[in-house]
RNA sequence: GCCCGGUUCGUCUAGUGGUUAGGACGCCAGGUUUUCAACCUGGAGGUCACGGGUUCAAGUCCCGUACCGGGUGCCA
């Protein structure tokens, strides 16, 4: 039985990063009719953001990840929340003393912070808390046991630390980079259990994917070098560990580093696949959603961060997701964030759609500009802008004039086309045109065609001024159809405005 | 510093010992259009990080170096 989880903590909003790893595991999930848990690693209570939790179940619910097992859902295996599994972890941490893989101590951070201070003065090439320097530290190893009880009677903080075997070889498998080799004496005793009665992640993770039953951990690589650490867990529980998969980190466009929370509004995308306040320092980030991506798009564009089928489809819908994954064509080098490329999987998704589906979402953005319409013509709108919109929210910014007179008018475009004569010209136009009695599309474009040849004018002269007085800009859908559907009197009353206001 | 991982067009990537190194985004040009987008056609862009091996043959296997990234906390 595949069981994999999404394990983030909540203290700050989930990131793209984040929400890929819950993707991949979601698919390798649903891919193998496994199941998907939530849990929330909710153990440093320094760190603790509120709402963050709220956040990271919005966003997978817009997304469309749903869990089987998660904290608001409940579960065989709960509670889902680590805050609330602490009497375990204490209770396992126990067990690890008496069988000798972890010990007390008692040292202060200043303490730790000169000791490493000294090795580092020493040029020791390693600088950690282990074999080779417990020994000069306040410990169950230099500390008589009566002296360690007295001590934690006393109420005197302690934590309770990795005890880190010596010049051990070992070797961890991981299903995307295959065998890895580390030799213990580079890694150090690690504190499992804090002084604030909290585990660290790295005990509450075995702990929690032990009893949670999780067949296949897959988490970021940033979790790589510490891989050997919790292999030696398993083994200090002798239980048998899952299946480990790390996966390449999504880097910044540029290339320098880990994409971060600071990269998004600087660069112009987002970072967050929802707007998210900071309760603290009242900073602001803008969302995926709220900048107007759907929600299959950012499915896409993470899902091809990182990892592809094998063959050209590049645009896949949830389901394809499924039925394609596999780990094993998961890169193992990071992958650099494109923005121009995530607005083109989000242009292609928007193009699947249908007129309904679309009018649908640009109604809350209409409604917003006070714009009332009806469903027919609104359509109509639609479907002549469909094909030169990217985002929602650009049914507006390139389609207002469908729904209000222009304000104003562009001014490259007042340069070129608007002539000495072509005042004269648009009121002949009008003219023209207000004798049209079939105000359609092709009818417009024959009746103006032929009037603009029997003037000698060339098109251009003609048809791009007139654009201009009708929707303020010289760029925009066929231009006949665009007439046909604002209307005969509503055009000729732009050209009127149009005219008197450009005269300067 | 030490440890771990990575390295194919600007970017995402295909490629598992024998191909003119393929596709996509972006860019440029042409076609279409009154215009823009979409669409179609074409183009530029890669000494496969570098240096050594192994092999008849290496982007593909091995070693070294460089560079990039991650880790090195009583953070996750």
């Amino acid at each position: 039985m595949v069981r994999v989880r999404f394990a983030p903590s909540p203290t700050g909003p989930l990131h793209i990063g984040g929400l890929r790893t819950a993707l991949f595991n979601y698919l390798f999930a649903r891919k193998n009719s496994g199941k998907f848990i939530l849990r929330i690693e909710d153990t440093d209570q320094m760190r603790y953001v509120p709402g963050a939790e709220e956040y990271i179940v919005e966003s997978l619910k817009w997304v469309g990840l749903d869990y089987d097992e998660g904290p608001d859902i409940g579960g065989p295996k709960g509670p889902y929340r680590q805050s609330e599994r602490v009497e375990l972890y204490r209770k396992y941490a126990q067990v690890l003393i008496e069988k000798g893989w972890a010990y007390y101590a008692f040292d202060t951070p200043q303490e730790l912070e000169d000791m490493r201070q000294r090795l580092r003065q020493a040029k020791s090439s390693v600088q950690l808390y282990n074999h080779l320097t417990r020994g000069e530290m306040k410990n169950s190893f230099t500390l008589t046991q009566a002296e360690v009880k007295e001590r934690i009677e006393a109420g005197e903080k302690y934590v309770i630390r990795f005890n880190m075997p010596a010049d051990k070889q070992i070797i961890v498998h991981d299903i995307i980079r295959g065998e890895v080799k580390v030799n213990s004496n580079t890694l150090d005793d690690k504190v499992l259990f804090k002084s604030d009665g909290f585990p660290t992640y790295h005990l509450a993770n075995i702990i929690d994917d032990h009893l949670m039953e999780i067949s296949h951990v897959i988490r970021g690589e940033e979790w790589l070098p510490s891989l050997p650490l919790h292999i030696l867990l398993y083994e200090a529980f002798e239980w048998e560990p899952p299946k480990f998969a790390h996966l390449p980190l999504i880097l910044k466009p540029n290339g320098k580093g880990k994409l971060s929370k600071r990269d998004g509004d600087q660069m112009g995308f987002p970072v967050f696949p929802l707007d998210w306040t900071d309760p603290k320092t009242g900073e602001k980030a803008r969302g995926y959603r709220e900048w107007g991506y759907l929600p299959e798009a950012v499915i896409n564009i993470l899902a091809m961060l990182g990892w592809n089928p094998g063959t050209d489809q590049e645009i896949f819908t949830l389901q394809e997701l499924i039925e394609q994954f596999s780990l094993d064509r998961v890169q193992k080098s990071g992958a650099k964030f494109d923005p121009d490329k995530a607005r083109w999987f989000n242009q292609q998704h928007l193009r699947k759609k249908s007129t309904q589906e679309l009018a649908q979402m640009f109604l809350p953005v209409l409604e917003s500009q006070g714009i009332e319409t009806d469903e027919q013509y609104l359509f109509r709108v639609i479907e002549l802008l469909k094909d030169r919109v990217e985002f929602i929210e650009e049914f507006w910014t390139k389609g207002f004039y469908f729904f209000e007179p222009p304000r104003s008018y562009d001014a490259k475009g007042l340069k070129k086309a608007w002539k000495q004569q072509t005042p004269e010209i648009m009121l002949e136009l009008k003219e023209k045109i207000s004798q049209i009695d079939d105000f359609t599309s092709e009818n417009i474009e024959r009746e103006l065609k032929q009037w603009v040849e029997s003037k000698e004018l060339s098109f251009s002269k003609v048809f791009t001024p007139l654009r201009l007085l009708v929707q303020g800009s010289t760029s925009g859908p066929h231009l006949f159809d665009m007439l046909e559907l604002i209307g005969k009197k509503e055009v000729i009353r732009r050209i009127e405005t149009g005219v008197s206001t450009i005269k300067r």
